[in-house]
DNA sequence: TGTACATCAGTGAACGCGCGTTCACTGATGTAC
DNA sequence: TGTACATCAGTGAACGCGCGTTCACTGATGTAC
């Protein structure tokens, strides 16, 4: 016995989640077959009900998958601490860069499902998108130089940033790593993070 | 005769059109069947193919329509002069908001296919993108006070603006028109474009 | 350690259904004379 | 204006195929004693 039951088992849902991931890569979730998804995977298609109980279960397994991704995402970003906000910066990039290049299916699953997906998939996505949002208003008010700011206008400025970061990802995905593509882009993010720190520091809430 | 065969074959072409965007939108295009859509504007599947060769063809065909209210927003976005920026900003914003009100299925299009549909039809709202930025780029660079840019940073600039208004358009699709939240979107998107000038205006590109 | 039984991941046949596509057709509209 | 023929949008039967799901099964792994 050198496996027993439930490593087994688990290796195989593990197997039918990466071939599911895989697969939605070429067309999107609502196109995904379970027959499709057994057949790359190795089993017979009655197999799949040992692991999930529909093809829809499994697609909202993929999304808590790549939801736990930009959780990830967010949470290395917070660790970027920094000196100034030129290495701020410069860190974020370099961490969107890499957890892009690492959890590429992932990120590539969001992108795609963000607008395409199921409602409820759709839904989760965009909660995500918004927790971002405040948290990153939340940090921007403990910066110096902030106390000008309304809360409203930090909240406007974080969704600006955030979009920014969510449209260089978008960009990121389809660039291959390591590759010229992908460094412009990266340097492009940094511009126009300076180019909108800039902004936020000669800015001045109305009232 | 109180309609031509010509007259009604383009009408029934139109509602095989219309039909495959309001379908579409339940799903995406790569779900889209070819007997849902007869079904829906209430031929014969088989009567399909005198309209088009192949359901992929109809999929190309709503991708030109939905590039061409690109086209139509691109175009209003560049007759919104306006002696000062503001109002160039709050004109923009407008036309914006217009222009998803009257082309909701086309703009819903290009936001659920932009990642989620076949390569072509990516490959085409590319395009369509970056030809915004590229001329975003050239208008910016008619103002006065943009002589301290390099063309680099214009491009990059223009980037973030077009990004921006992505964004806001993906948000304003999923509002109700003249609801609460369609206001929001509008006004956060004028304080964003109004935050983004205040960096321009204090930037100067290096060497 | 050995035996008898339980569990359960994976099998394989079978089902009804919607799919895209073919083909010969119908009958109203259009055209030539 | 009337007739004879051509065009062609839409019809309806039929096809083979992949789909999700059911069911009884097999045989290796796990457990109780």
């Amino acid at each position: 016995m050198t496996e027993s039951r439930v490593e087994r088992k688990e290796r195989t849902r593990r197997a039918i989640l990466d071939a599911a991931l895989a697969l939605s890569e070429e067309s999107a979730l609502v196109a995904l077959s379970l027959r499709q998804v057994a057949k790359e995977v190795g089993i017979v298609p009655t197999a799949f009900y040992r692991h999930f109980p529909s093809i829809e279960d499994l697609g909202l397994a993929l999304v808590e998958e790549s939801l736990d991704t930009l959780r990830a995402l967010l949470r290395e970003l917070r660790r970027t601490a920094g000196d100034d906000a030129g290495t701020i910066i410069d860190g974020s990039v370099a961490v969107l860069v890499e957890q892009v290049r690492g959890d590429h299916a992932h990120f590539a699953f969001i992108a795609r499902e963000r607008f395409a997906g199921p409602a409820g998939v759709r839904q989760a996505i965009a909660r995500g998108i918004e927790l971002a949002e405040r948290e990153l208003a939340t940090d921007l008010a403990h910066l110096p130089g902030t106390d000008v700011w309304s809360e409203h206008d930090l909240q406007t400025l974080s969704a600006l940033i955030v979009g920014a970061m969510v449209t260089t990802a978008e960009r990121l995905i389809a660039a291959e790593p390591g590759s010229p593509a992908e460094k412009r882009i990266a340097d492009a993010a940094r511009t126009q993070l300076r180019m909108m720190l800039v902004g936020a520091r000669n800015w001045r809430s109305r009232d």
